[in-house]
DNA sequence: CATGAATGAGTGTTCATTCAT
DNA sequence: CATGAATGAACACTCATTCAT
C-alpha cells in the first residue's frame, strides 16, 4: 500500500512545511519536491495531483488524530471530562506542531470549493466524535436534557476552531494550552448563570 | 469621494454576484466588470487592483452592519438581550441576502493571507461589538465576573460564524433565523448546568 | 469578424513560417507569438488553442485555393482541361509558397488524428472537385463510362499529393511546375496503351 | 543477433498493437511493456530509443512485404501481371492485419520528420521494386516508352497508399483486396481512352 | 470619464530514459 | 538478463493590469 512507502510521509510532511512557509498558492510542486528531496515527478508516483497531496495531507494528519481522540474517549470518565480531554488533544497538537497549525487553521482554508468538501469530509469525522459526547452528556443528565445536538456541535466546534485561528493569526504569542480548560468551561457553564428563560 | 460615485456600489454588488454565482477564483475581472455593465478598465477608476474590491466589498457590507449594530444595542436593553439582538441581525443580514451570505461564508475566505488579515481587521469592530456586550453583561452581574472576555467573544463569534457556514454548506435548507434564539441561550448557558468547578 | 482582423491573418502567416522553420513539435505558442510580433496572450484573444490555429492556417490556405480552383474550372474547358489546370494551380501554389508547402507537405501530417480528421473535413471540398471533374469527362464521354469515381478520385489526389510530398522531400530541387503536364498525361493515360481488358 | 531473441519480436508486435489501440502519442513506452509483458527496462535491452522501435517495427513488417513482393514478381508474368500481383499483395497485408494497418497508414505518420525521413529510407526498397516493374514494362512495350518512371512510380505509389489509407480512415468498412484489381486497371489504363497528345 | 485590445509572467504534469538491485 | 522506482526537462494557457484612443 502506497502509504507504507517511507516517501509518501516524506512528501506529505515536506507538503505541511512548504506551505506552511510559502504559504498556499506559493507553494509550487518544485518547492514540496525540493523541501522532500525528491524529484518533482517522484510527487505523482504517491499522488494523482497537487490536490490529492493536500488531501491526502488533511485526512493523514487529521484522521491520526481523529483516532487518537476516539481512543483517548473511549475510556471511563463524564461527558464532561472528555471535552475537556479533546480540547485538550486539539490544542496540543496545534501547539506541538507550529507548520501543522498555520496550514490547517490559515492554509488550507484557502483551498477551493472542490477540495474544501473533501477537507469537511474529513472533518465529518470529528464532529461524530463530538455527537458522541454530547449525546452521552445529555444521557447522563450532565447536559440539559432539551439540548439541540447540531447547535451544540456547531458551538463546541466553532469556539475551539475560532480560538486556535485567533492563537495562529496572533502568531502564537501566548500559550494555547492553557486555555483549553477555560474554553471547555465556558462551553460547559455559558457566559451566563443559567438564568435565561425563553 | 469614490463612494459617491453610483458605479462605486454597482460594481461592488456587482462582485458579490459574480463571486457567488461563480466562486471566488472562478470571477475574474473582467466577469465583475460585465456583470457590472462596464468595461473592464473602468473597474481600475474606482478600485486600485482587484483585492481592493474584495477588501471594499467586505467594508461596505460589514461596516454597515456593524453601524447598524452598533445604533441598535445603544438603546435599553440588558446585555443578554442586546446579545439575543445581535445574533438576529447577523442571521437576518445572511438569511436575507443569499449571495452574501455564499461569499461572506464560504468565497472570501479562500483569499490569501494578506487578504484575509485586512478582512480581519474589518472583523474587529465587529468583535468590539461583542466585547463591549460581554463587558457590560459583566458589569450589570448578568455574566459571570471572571469571564475571559477573549475566550467569550471567540466562543461567540466562533459559534455564530460557525452556525452560519453550516447553514449555508447545507444549501440554506433550514430558517437560520429561527436559530438565533436557541444559539443565544447556548451562548448564554452554555450546554451544562453551570455547576462546573474547577 | 475574427477575420477581417489584421492580426488574424497575421498570426497565421507567423504560424506558417514557425512551423516550417522549427518543425510541428517545435513550433510553440511563444515561438509563433514572437514570429507574428505579439505578446503570447495575444493569440488566445483570435484563436481557441493552438490546435486551433493549426486548424484554421489549414482551412483559411487550403480553403483559399480550393475556392479558386472552383471558379477557375467553373468557365469554359474539358474535363481534361480542368483537371490539368488543376493540378498546374495545385503545384503552383506550393511551389510559390515554399513555407506552406512544407508545412502542409510535411509538418501538418504529424499532427494527432483529431487534428489530422478535422483537415480531412477540409480537404473534402477538394476531393469534390475532383469529383466534379470525374463525372463531367465521364459525361462528355472523355473519361471511360465505367470508371469508379472513388478509386479515379484517389489516384488523382494520390498521385498529386505524392508527387508535391517526394519534391518536398527532396528540397525542392527540381521545378515542380513542369511536372504538371506529364502527371497530367499520366492520369489520363494511365501506364500503359489501354490495351488492358480484364 | 538482437532479431533471434524471441522478446525483440515480442516487443515489437506489442508496439504495434499499442500504437494502434491508443495512437501513436498515446503508445508510452511503458505501455508497450505492459503489452509485451516485459519491464520497461526490458525495452532498452532490444532497442536503443523509442524511434528505435518504431523504426525496427516498419523494417520488420515493411521488410518482410518487401521481399515476399520482390520473390513473387521475380517468376514469370508480364510487367502488367506483376503489378497486379503487388498491389495485391500490398493490400492483402493490410487487410490480414487490422492493426499493421492503422499503425503504418495512419499512427506512424504522425511521427517527427527525422523519423519520417528513416521511415522513407525502408520504403526506398519498395519503390524500386515498383521501378523495377516499370522499367520491365517499358521494355516489353506494355508501358508507354517515353514514361517518366518517377512520375509513373509516384503514381502507382501515391494511388495505392491513397486507397489504402481512405479504406483505414473509413474503418475498413468494404472490402479492400476487391480494390485491387480496379486500381490496377485505373494504373494502367488512366481515367481516359489514352488519346491525349500534348 | 470610459473603453477593451494587448500584455507577459507563472506552473502543474507527462514520460522517455537510467541504473542500483 | 531483467526489473521498475526515480528522474527532470519542457510547454500551453490564464488573467490582472495597462494605456492609447
Amino acid at each position: 500500500m502506497k502509504k507504507s512507502k517511507p516517501k509518501y510521509m516524506q512528501i506529505i510532511d515536506a507538503a505541511v512545511i512548504a506551505i506552511a512557509e510559502n504559504g498556499y498558492h506559493q507553494a509550487q510542486v518544485s518547492k514540496i519536491a525540493k523541501q522532500a528531496g525528491v524529484a518533482d515527478g517522484t510527487i505523482y508516483l504517491y499522488f494523482k495531483n497537487k490536490e490529492d497531496i493536500l488531501i491526502s495531507l488533511f485526512e493523514e494528519k487529521m484522521g491520526n488524530f481523529i483516532e487518537k481522540i476516539d481512543q483517548m474517549i473511549a475510556g471511563k470518565g463524564t461527558a464532561t471530562e472528555k471535552l475537556l480531554m479533546m480540547i485538550e488533544a486539539h490544542f496540543s497538537m496545534l501547539y506541538e506542531d507550529h507548520h501543522l497549525a498555520i496550514v490547517t487553521q490559515l492554509e488550507l482554508r484557502q483551498s477551493n470549493k472542490d477540495l474544501r468538501l473533501r477537507i469537511n469530509n474529513v472533518l465529518k469525522g470529528y464532529l461524530q466524535v463530538i455527537d458522541k459526547i454530547i449525546l452521552e452528556g445529555i444521557e447522563t443528565g450532565e447536559f440539559s436534557p432539551d439540548l439541540d445536538v447540531r447547535l451544540a456541535r456547531q458551538m463546541i466546534f466553532g469556539t475551539i476552531d475560532e480560538t486556535a485561528t485567533s492563537w495562529v493569526m496572533n502568531e502564537e504569542k501566548y500559550n494555547l494550552l492553557a486555555l483549553a480548560s477555560p474554553v471547555h468551561r465556558l462551553l460547559i457553564n455559558g457566559c451566563g448563570f443559567g438564568r435565561l428563560v425563553e
